[in-house]
DNA sequence: GATGAATGAGAGTTCATTCAT
DNA sequence: GATGAATGAACTCTCATTCAT
C-alpha cells in the first residue's frame, strides 16, 4: 500500500464542498486541523496515529472520518493550512525602509533566520522534506503557500533595491535564493540536523550581519 | 513509547564485538544493512517494515534480530554506514590544483552539487532530517562521519588558498559553510521539496558558476 | 520484561470507568472473560494466546484490547470474575442446622471437597498457585474473594458451635483453617496432583467423614 | 500443539542411553540441568526460554538438544531430578528417638513445614501443580521420587509409634496424610498464595506444636 | 560433541478504517 | 453530525528447533 496512491485524494484542496461551511462545523474542523497539526509535527506522517490525533484533538475518531476522507487527506490539509499561517505572514509583513541596503538585507536575514529557528516552522521544514516523496502535492502546497511566497516578497525587496540603485543583479529571483540560502549556514543548519547550538539572539545577528556583507559583496553596486 | 529511549541501543556503534567477525557473519550483516538501506531510504524510519527489510535483504525476519538489537539499532547503524560511504568520499578524492581559486571552487561547487543531487544523499539527507529529533545521537552519527567531514575537507581546501593568498577570511570554517549553503540553492533546494526541476549538468554548471563567483566576491583578495 | 510490571495495570479492578456501563459494553465484556477464562484455565497465563482467547470468545483481537490494556489485565479480570463466582458462593449458601455438630463438619466437609474437586475450581488453584509470584496482586484478589471468604464463612460457622458449647477453642480462626487443610488430603491432592484416584461420592463422603471425626477429636468439648 | 503430545518423549526417563556416561557428558548434562532447573523454577514451563536457560546453563543452545530432545523432555529430566533431591532426604534423614510421640510429631512437623517453606520445594510444588494436566507423568514422577517417599517414611514413622502403643489407628497412611495436611495450614497455604506472612522460626514452630496436639487428639491412645 | 546463525511460525499489540447507534 | 466499539491486517519481536561448521 504505497502512501503515493493516497495522493489523489487530497489533489485538489481548494475545492472544499461549500455545503459543509456552517459555523460548527469548521469549529470542528478548525478543532481536528489542530490537533492534527500538533501531531503530525511531533511525530511525522507515520508516526502519528488516528487515535492520537482525535484525542489530542478531543473528537472521536469517527468524527474525524467525517471531516476527511483518509489519514493521506487529513495530512494534505494539515500541511496546507500550516504552509499558509507560519513562514510567509511572518516575513512579509513590514517594509524595512529608511535604512542603507546592507542594513535593510542584515535586518531581514536576522528575522528570516529567527522564523526558520522556531519550533513549527523547522517542525514543517522537517515533515515536507521528509515526506515531499510520497506526497508529491505536498511539496507544491507548500511552495506555493508558504516558501515560494516568502521567496516571492524577497525578490520584490530586492527589486526594490535594484531601482534604487544599491543593487545590481540580471536576475533577482536566483539573488534571493542565494539570499535564503545564505540564512541557512550554521545556526538553521545545525539546528536541522539536532547538533548543539547556541541560537541566542547576538548569534543570529551575528550570522544576520554577514549575511548582509555577503550579500553585498555578491550583488552590492561594484563602486 | 518514545523512540528516543532506544537510543541507547545504538549509542556506541563503534565496539562491536570483536567475536562476530568471521567472514560469513560480516556477509549477512552486508546483506541486512544493504536491505536496510534501500527501505529505510525509500520509506522513511516509521514507514519501513521489518518484514519488507527481511524481504529485500534475503533473510529472515529472525535473522534482523540475530544481528541486530531491534528496529532503531538497525536503523542507526545504517545511517552510519551511509554516513560514512555517501557523502565525504565523494568529495575528498581530489586535489583540485592547477587552477585559478574561482575555477577550483566552480569545480567543486559543481561535484559537491552533483552528489546532493543524486537518490542516496538525497534520501539520506530526508531522513536524517526527518528522525533528528527522535533519534538524536544519529545526527551526530551523520555530522561526524558525513557533513561534518565534508565539511572539513572543505575549509582545508579554503585553508590552501588562504595560504597562496587568493582567499581572505579571518574564519574558513565559516566560509566553508556559506560556501556549502550557496551550493544548496534553486537545484538541490527544489529537488528536496521534489518540485520540477531540470538537473541537468548545464543547469549544474550554471549554479556551480554562480556559487564560484559569489564566493570569490564575498572572500576574494581586494584588489 | 517482567510481568510484575504490569501488575498496575489491573490493580484497582473495582473502578471500572463508569461511562462503560451500557449493556452491550457490558455483554461484550461478559463475553471476553468467558472465553478468557477458559483458555487460561487451560493452558496457564503463558501458555494462552490472545488469538486463541479472540477466537474461543468469539471476537476480533483488536476487541480484546478495546475492552482490556493487555493480556495481564485481562488475567487480572479473569481471576477476580473467578474468584468471586467459584469457591465462596458454593459453600456459603446454607446453614447446617438441625444436625449435631459432627453430622455438621461432615456435611460441611463433603461440600468444601466436592467444590475443591471439580475442575473449575481445581484449574483455579493451579493457576493461581502457579502465577502468584508473577502477579502478586492476583493472589490478593482470589484470597479477598475467593478463599478468604470460605474460611470467613467456616470461622463463622466454627463460631456458631463454639456458642451451642459443642466446640471449644480459643482460635477459631486457625481451627477452620485446620478444617479446610484437613478437607484437603488423598482426594483433593492426588486430584492436583493429577493422580489417578476415585473421587466417587462414596470416597468423599469417608473423606469427609474422617475429616469430621478428627474435627471433633481436635476441637470437641471434652467429656 | 498441545504438549501432552510431547509427553513420550520423556516417558521413560530411566533408561539413558548407556553410552552417553563419560564424565565429561554427565557434567554437561548436570551443568544444563542446574540451569534449567533455575530457569524452570524461576519463570515456569512456559514462560521459560531455551535461550534463557542455554545462557544460564552456560552451554549454547545447541547443546541443549544434543543431551535432550526437546525442551518437554529437559522439562521433565530436570522434574525429575529436583523430586529425587529436595524434598524427602530433608524429612528422612534423623530418626527421632528419646521423645514422647507428641514432641516426635511437633520435631517432624517442624521439619517439614520449613522444607515445604524454602524457596525450592515452594517453586518446585508451584510447577508441579500448574504442569500436572499438561504432563500427566511428571506428576507421577514426582510423587515416586518426592511426595510420595516422605509420606512413605511418615508412615514408617507413625507405623513406629503404633507399635510402641503411643498411636492407635486402623489407616497409618491416611494418618500420615491428614499429618501432613495440618502442617500446610496458615503458614505454608499462605506462602503458596504469596499473602503475606510471618515465617519466622516462632510462627514455624507455633504451627508445629499445634499439629503435634492435633494428630495426638485424632490419633493418640484413647487414655 | 559443541556451537550459534538461520529459520518461520506465532506471540502480543497497534492501526486505519467502518458502521450501528 | 458525533460517537466509539469492532475489525483484521500488519506491526515489532521472540520462540523452539535445525544444521553447517
Amino acid at each position: 500500500m504505497d502512501r503515493l496512491n493516497k495522493n489523489d485524494t487530497f489533489a485538489s484542496p481548494d475545492n472544499e464542498d461549500p455545503a459543509r461551511d456552517s459555523a460548527a462545523c469548521n469549529a470542528k474542523r478548525r478543532q481536528i486541523l489542530d490537533g492534527a497539526e500538533a501531531i503530525f509535527l511531533e511525530s511525522g506522517y507515520e508516526g502519528a496515529s488516528m487515535s492520537q490525533i482525535a484525542c489530542r484533538a478531543g473528537v472521536s475518531k469517527g468524527t474525524l472520518y467525517n471531516h476527511f476522507e483518509n489519514k493521506a487527506a487529513l495530512f494534505g490539509a494539515v500541511i496546507e493550512d500550516l504552509s499558509r499561517g507560519k513562514l510567509a505572514p511572518a516575513i512579509c509583513q513590514s517594509h524595512l525602509t529608511a535604512m542603507t541596503c546592507e542594513e535593510s538585507a542584515t535586518k531581514l536575514a536576522e528575522r528570516f533566520i529567527t522564523v526558520l529557528l522556531q519550533p513549527g516552522p523547522l517542525r514543517l521544514y522537517r515533515i515536507i522534506v521528509s515526506e515531499a516523496p510520497h506526497f508529491p502535492v505536498l511539496a507544491d502546497t507548500f511552495w506555493r503557500h508558504g516558501f515560494g511566497r516568502t521567496l516571492k516578497t524577497m525578490t520584490d525587496w530586492i527589486g526594490h533595491w535594484v531601482e534604487r540603485g544599491d543593487i545590481v543583479t540580471d536576475d533577482p529571483l536566483f539573488a534571493a535564493e542565494q539570499f535564503m540560502a545564505l540564512c541557512q549556514t550554521r545556526l538553521v543548519q545545525r539546528k536541522r540536523f539536532e547538533l548543539p547550538v547556541d541560537c541566542s539572539e547576538e548569534q543570529i545577528h551575528d550570522v544576520a550581519r554577514r549575511v548582509g556583507k555577503a550579500f553585498m559583496a555578491i550583488n552590492g553596486r561594484p563602486s
